[in-house]
DNA sequence: GTCTATACTTGGATAGAC
DNA sequence: GTCTATCCAAGTATAGAC
C-alpha cells in the first residue's frame, strides 16, 4: 500500500522538495489542522491558508486525505527528530523526565500533537485511514521505548512494567494530556504532573542505580 | 448558557422521557458517533440510524450539535452511575485496578469513550463547541479524585501525587488508551497495562496500610 | 409531533485555459 | 504547474402538509 506514484497526483509522501509548492500545502494543513481540527480541514481551508487554491491539492496530492497524510508524516519526523536530539544526552530517570517536560511544552506550543490527536479522532470519519494513521504511530512509540529502555533498563520495574507497554501507556497519556489541556486551553495541570514525575524521578533512579545528580530545580 | 427551552426545537437536555422520540434520537447520535465518529455524525446519518428523518432532529434539539451535546450527557450520566456502583466496595488499590479494568473492558466493548473522544476532538473543529465539552468531562474528572482519595489518601504518595493531578491523568490516559486500542483495533497492549498495575496493586497498598487480600488472580 | 420537499451552503473533485 | 470555472454530492436548516 501508498505505492509510490507514477501518475501526477500520486506522488510519494516521503520525498523531500520536488516543487516548494507541496511544503507550502503540507505546512499549510499543517497549521489548518491545528487550528480548525480535521472537520475544519477542508480543500478551500488549506488553500486559503496556503494563499493558493484548491486544485493545486488535487494536483499535487491527489486527494485531501493524502495531504494530511503527508501533513502527519511531515510533522512524525520533526518531532521524532527533534526528541531524538532531546534525549541524546539522557542517562537517568530525572534527566528523562526534564526532557520530557520540555518537549511537552513545546509540543503543545506547536501545536505538533493536536495534529496527531485530530487525525487519530478523525480517522473514524473515514473508512481506510484508521490503517494508515496507525502505521505512522509505530515510530512514536518505538521512540518511547528506547527512551525507556534506556533509563530504567536496568531497574527491577522493567520486570513489571515491560518497556513496550509502558511506551504504549506514555503516548496514550501524552495524547490524553494533549487532548485536555487543548479543550480547555489550560495546561496547567499536565505541567503539574511533570512537576511531580521530577520529585519522584530520584526513587527510579536510585531503584535502577543510576545517578541522580541535582533533584530541586 | 444552556438555557431552559422555552420555544420548539430548544427543549432542556437533561430532563427525562418527553416525548420517546428524544431519547431514540439521543441513542442514535450515540451509536453513530460510535461507528462514524464526529465527522460522520450528520444529520441525515442519525436520522437514519434512528429510522426517522432528520427534520426531527432539528425540531427537537434545534441543531446537530446540540444533539451531540445531549449524546455526551447521556453517556457520561450513565457511565458515572456504572462506576459509582463498580467501585462501592472497592477499598484497596488492589480493588481499584479489578474495578478499573472491568470498567474499561466494558467501556471500549460499548464504544462510551469513543463518544468522549469524538466529541473532544470534534469540538475543534465548531467554535464554543470546547467549553459545552469542557464543562462535561468536570464530573468525570471529580469521580476520579474521588475513586483515588479513597483508596491511596493515606498513602505518603497522596503528598508526591495530589490527587486532583492524578485523576487529570488517569482521564487523561483513559483517553489515549481508548484512541490508541480503536485505532488499531487492538486493546491487547491496553489490557497489558491493566495487568501491570493489577501485580503493582499490594505496593501500593502496603504503603497506605490498607489490606491487601489475594494478589495472583 | 412527524413527515416530504426544498432552499441554501459547503466541500470534494475535475476540465480546461494559461 | 497553476489558475478559474464548474459539476456534483452531502450537509444544515426551514416550510408546510398531514
Amino acid at each position: 500500500m501508498a505505492k509510490s506514484g507514477s501518475a501526477a497526483g500520486m506522488r510519494r509522501t516521503d520525498d523531500v522538495p520536488p516543487s516548494g509548492t507541496r511544503k507550502l500545502l503540507v505546512d499549510a494543513a499543517i497549521e489548518t489542522l491545528k487550528q480548525k481540527g480535521f472537520g475544519g480541514a477542508s480543500a478551500r481551508a488549506i488553500a486559503e491558508a496556503a494563499g493558493s487554491n484548491q486544485a493545486l491539492i488535487f494536483y499535487h496530492f491527489g486527494s485531501v486525505t493524502n495531504l494530511l497524510l503527508a501533513a502527519l508524516d511531515a510533522v512524525s519526523a520533526d518531532r521524532l527528530s527533534q526528541y531524538s536530539e532531546a534525549l541524546e544526552s539522557v542517562g537517568s530517570v530525572g534527566d528523562l523526565v526534564d526532557a520530557a517536560t520540555g518537549i511537552f511544552e513545546s509540543d503543545l506550543d506547536a501545536g505538533y500533537i493536536t495534529v496527531l490527536a485530530e487525525m487519530i479522532a478523525g480517522a473514524s470519519s473515514s473508512p481506510g485511514l484508521g490503517a494508515e494513521v496507525a502505521a505512522r504511530i509505530g515510530p512514536w512509540r518505538s521512540f518511547a521505548q528506547d527512551a525507556i529502555e534506556r533509563s530504567l533498563g536496568g531497574s527491577f520495574l522493567s520486570q513489571a512494567l515491560p518497556a513496550p507497554d509502558v511506551a504504549y501507556a506514555v503516548v496514550a497519556l501524552y495524547l490524553g494530556l494533549e487532548m485536555l489541556s487543548h479543550l480547555d486551553g489550560d495546561r496547567g495541570p499536565a505541567i503539574d504532573l511533570f512537576a511531580h514525575a521530577k520529585h519522584l524521578a530520584p526513587l527510579f533512579d536510585a531503584m535502577s542505580g543510576a545517578p541522580s545528580r541535582e533533584e530541586g530545580r
